[in-house]
DNA sequence: AATGAATGAGCTTTCATTCAT
DNA sequence: CATGAATGAAAGCTCATTCAT
């Protein structure tokens, strides 16, 4: 059922157009999803965006939602790369938060519409199972640092879920400001933001 | 072209049917928005969960579209309203906070599908100039409210737009971790959080 | 099934309400028939230009079919009894022609819609035996006066249709000709008309 | 919007299918607005005289009102084409309006629904300026030949708008009793009614 | 008798998906 | 493999008709 990826495992010097193609799917979906909704978005409307045939997004997709889906997995993916490689869990905690906040931060700042986009479908009916788990994954790995960081007294004895929610919600509605141009993102407000969510979850 | 209201006036122990529909329409609309969205929500749908006939929809509001606006300007208003009926300006700014955090959460206790459709269609291009200037306005009376505190040394000395925005992240990451069932919207964890929202904006 | 003519027969001092409200109706209907067309034009609107309640229409004919095909067979009625009322047939055949052909002119000029309405209706699907039956007649009374004509040696010697089909079309273009602001109606122009019309039939 | 047609410019055995399609829109179109009129003809309707899909129609062609503009144009210029084709200006004026006359009757026996279709559709509000000009053009071109035909003393000194509207009454006038079976077109008649109508507008 | 709010069938139009090229 | 013309199911919306008042 599901399209042969087009040859990827060739080693020729041509750059793999199949990747190619798939790529420019996944970047004009991302846009279009984020800026207009998964049932605001039509296909043709990717298509031609992504400068492919309409049915050429159903080689490499199953269907709209299959796309949507392998798109959101593949950005949360992305997303929790950015924040957890090397993550230097050796050093404090008070290090560790601002490095957690400034690559949340680098990678908002870099790819916005990711952010957008994860943000509009989040928990909507058309994920399935595997965009689902991996949400809880990445909730998982936070909470679990949180947690980490409450047993060491770093951190407010709270339950982590409700610290989760802070350090979250402050990220989100910070983003939300700059996409709306309420404010800036330059280093001074990420400084200060960064201070205050500190302030809110430390012991 | 909006049905003159049936005799809002009469003084009479029926109910005004009509408002009753138009009731019926807006709950079931909210509910539907904001569970699928805008575009996911097809009007037959709102109209059986209204149980109201298609066309019926349409002697109430000219579209789509004008129901959109129409309901998020209404919850808007009755938001703002819940927020800012008699707040009591001259107590000192720790208990304005306190109150105004009750009441927010008490709102979207009450309401909650009221607080996921705003977040959902804010700032969506299916809305119009009215509802954009009443999402304005509510961010223009806090962060009025902000900028008074920061003059009275109550709050960080930091642009009110961030201040705002970490308000508004934190309570909106908190609701949805609570209508994501991640955590409990009991006392406790209220008072808990109203603590760390204060610590992270107090100066 | 037809609904009771509301107490016609009454003979108190008011005036038969009924009647007025079917002739308004009746009158609304022309205006908008005509210039819509049967399809295009709304019942309700109908209802609004005839300054009763949509329902009422329904009260005074079975159906929107039902309500073109009693005003159809009026106007059709109206117009034949304009033509035909004390016809001079005794007069010379030329004079009667030129009273014809001022009595179509009076009657065009005097009620416009009228006319407009019948060409535009003629011969269309929703039309029912009555008022077919109603347009063959004025058909053959015309073909037949024509056709006493030729005997009578004032008219050309060709198949009576033919005839009718050239008065009737002269007449209809200049009317249309009017209509469409092309031309005035004035007595020079009916008169040159009417000469025109003569020389083409005339032995 | 409208659809690149499918490389036109081919030169082999293949017919254009995308043109195919095209004229098999505008071949039902025309006879079933011909017949039912603009708003008594529903899109499917169209589509399944003309074995497209529904959707077909709208990649031929934006709306309805575009479908029917397109095809009133079309019809206006190939009615206006077999007119004036190498008209032979240069013959007698009785000579020329001998083969106008033809012409218009060759058309119409031809073409009958093309002309009932114009007839139906003329002056309808949903004719957009294109074929408000056309139409026009088309007036002005018999009218400006009346003219002339007027200075070279073959016509009555009246007018040039009454002689069209004469002209043009008879033509539509026998054509209609034809498409309403009154009467055959055979040459004979034609030829009678030839006759009459130049002795309407000769000197 | 008169109304007009309510209805749902049917309209115009869009769009996810297919398939001949 | 890639395409985009074609499709028809389903969307938003209108309107002839009904019926409680």
């Amino acid at each position: 059922m599901s399209p042969a990826r087009p040859h990827p495992e060739r080693a020729h010097d041509d750059k793999d157009v199949g990747a190619d193609k798939r790529e420019a799917i996944f970047a004009a979906a991302l846009e279009l999803f984020a800026e207009r909704g998964f049932h605001g978005t039509a296909v043709p409307l990717v298509a031609e965006k992504a400068k492919v045939g309409a049915g050429t997004i159903y080689r490499y997709f199953e269907s709209k939602e299959a796309l949507v889906n392998a798109l959101y997995q593949a950005e949360k993916r992305q997303m929790l790369d950015a924040l957890l490689a090397d993550f230097p869990f050796d050093k404090p905690h008070r290090e560790q938060f601002r490095v957690f906040f400034q690559r949340m931060a680098g990678y908002a700042k870099t790819r916005p519409l990711s952010v957008r986009f994860m943000e509009l479908h989040h928990h909507q009916p058309y994920l399935d199972d595997a965009s689902r788990h991996l949400e809880e994954h990445g909730n998982t790995m936070i909470e679990s640092w949180i947690h980490a960081a409450i047993e060491a007294e770093a951190l407010k004895d709270l339950p982590p879920a409700i610290l989760v929610s802070v350090v979250w919600g402050v990220f989100l509605g910070v983003l939300k400001g700059w996409s709306e141009e309420r404010l800036h993102l330059d280093d001074k407000t990420l400084h200060a933001v960064e201070q205050c969510l500190w302030e809110a979850i430390r012991r």
